[in-house]
DNA sequence: CCCTACCTATCGAATTTATCTATCGAGACA
DNA sequence: TGTCTCGATAGATAAATTCGATAGGTAGGG
């Protein structure tokens, strides 16, 4: 019996497959069928009655799972007891972040960070995506969080979430009652900009190229933020991520409208670190809580890289 | 992190020592090493100080301990839920037990696993040592319990206790006030043996082989059991297995001498196994008794030859 | 009735990991 | 100052893990 073992059990009586097992624990369809294989081995019975659509637990399986999660559960106190202890006596987390990130997803991160481990100190320092990768691979931060796509191979990524790109429009635009448009409904609009070397942009430029057509562009500020107080002041229309305009569209100060073909805009954030890095307990910690907030379950022995 | 590496952790931390806790799970001191230096990195802490006459807990070990505790007492529970799952639909336990442990200990061990697993029949076959070995490679029995030496690479075995060969007395007899006895004082004596072909009687004939003298056998029996009655019937002395003189010497019937030379005098009891074999639910349960009877601690993984 | 889609098992190769034996080096003890 | 004990290390070998590719088998759609 191996704690992998138990994992890869977990996962699948939660997903009712291995596939999609295999796919949480990043690893591929055969290596959860042998760790499966392994621990059925070992305990003598089956755990899982394979199906067509999936896989049920036999009694076997249904006796084992409350037992399994115990198990991975100490194992996650016992980690955490340690990381407890290790922060009461100080140290620094130093992140480089991505500049739309540090704005809007970074304080709400550091602030949960800071309420659990109160005397580790926090260094930020943001850049474009490339020049975050950059302070990963020198070692000038511990962590990275920044966007795709990667540009070297010493660099690996855990990814975070996705948001998607969306099209927002001033309220009382002609465009702001459609329920949805289409890249000619956009072309004659003046369109607004953030930088063209910003990460997202490359995302609204793929959108644009698959139209066939070309944005107006009439404005092209240095921030996302800037190009927002734009759209506001109903200078024209723009492309931005869902996280920096969450707040105005709340606010009615912004409406989104669906736009055809736009619908795998998707940017992804990602956590970087530097490939054969050994993780320090701090920067385990702050891995610990972005996994919590966003809801993603780190397998054992993922870090390892 | 990992279940193997949490058991080398607690028996360093109950022995205090690398090579203590190395013996105790059937591996090398540089296994366990590499064990506790994974769990380190793994843990980015240092759990032992390590000092020149063994090891003491640091303040991150200690904070480990208890977790780990949990961790390996919740994966027995695991264990033990499914075993009795498996035992309460029956099936049969086939032992095969050499002649003394069949008349001394197996009724003890088999009342317990009785008691635990009605539903369960079970078959005992007994013969010599050789012959339970024999039996063990033909699949006839699943487990064995017999004595060493082995005589083929096919089996493997888990000790289970040792017992002393003793001299024994009768009540009144000339040397059963002495507080230690020698060869010489021996060789006069009749002596009783059981059957030549038995397996402690090799032991005893290396202690006389180290004397440089004979024994002057009297008589010759073919089981313990007789030998032992002629003992008590004050027809001559004869070394006995300490477990089967246990009541006599209890009732006083036998009196036990201390022989010098022969504190080494000692037979093991072994569970034995065929290598490769896969281990039936029954055959693991059976284990299970065992080693809560004998206190015997077998380590994960250590059943997987 | 067949076809497609989906899901798990298996195979062989490449890689990684674990274990052993032998040896080293540091500190305690006499 | 030897000698002993204990843990760390090195190198070799054996074993396990993983992956990509592929087989096999069942349900649902046409």
């Amino acid at each position: 019996m191996d704690i992998q073992e138990l994992e890869a059990f977990w996962w699948i009586a939660q997903t009712g497959s291995f596939n999609r097992a295999a796919e949480r624990l990043f690893l591929t369809q055969p290596s959860v069928t042998a760790r499966i294989q392994a621990l059925e081995k070992d305990l003598g019975q089956t755990l899982f009655e394979r199906k067509p659509r999936g896989v049920r637990l036999t009694d076997a399986g249904r006796a084992l799972l409350p037992h399994a999660e115990r198990v991975l559960q100490d194992i996650r106190k016992a980690r955490q007891a340690l990381r407890e202890l290790e922060m009461a006596s100080g140290g620094t987390l130093s992140v480089g972040s991505a500049l739309t990130t540090s704005t809007y997803t970074l304080p709400r991160i550091l602030s949960r960070f800071k309420g659990q481990y109160p005397s580790v100190d926090v260094s930020v320092r943001t850049g474009r995506s490339q020049q975050v990768q950059q302070l990963v691979l020198d070692d000038t931060v511990q962590l990275g969080l920044t966007h795709g796509p990667l540009s070297n191979p010493e660099i690996l990524a855990v990814p975070l979430y996705n948001e998607s790109i969306v099209l927002c429009v001033p309220p009382g635009h002609p465009l702001a009652g459609r329920s949805i448009v289409t890249a000619e409904d956009l072309a004659p609009e003046p369109f607004i900009t953030a930088d063209r070397h910003s990460g997202y942009w490359s995302l609204v430029e793929q959108f644009w190229a698959a139209s066939g057509l070309s944005p107006r562009v009439t404005m092209e500020l240095d921030s996302i933020e800037a190009a927002k107080r734009m759209v506001v002041a109903r200078l024209g229309i723009g492309m931005l991520p869902a996280s920096t305009v969450e707040l105005e569209l709340a606010k009615k100060e912004l409406v989104s409208v669906p736009v055809e073909g736009a619908e795998y805009l998707v940017r992804e954030t990602l956590l970087i670190h530097r490939k054969g890095k050994v993780w320090s307990g701090i920067a385990n910690a702050f891995l610990e809580t972005l996994a919590a907030e966003y809801g993603v379950e780190i397998p054992t022995g993922r870090l390892d890289d």
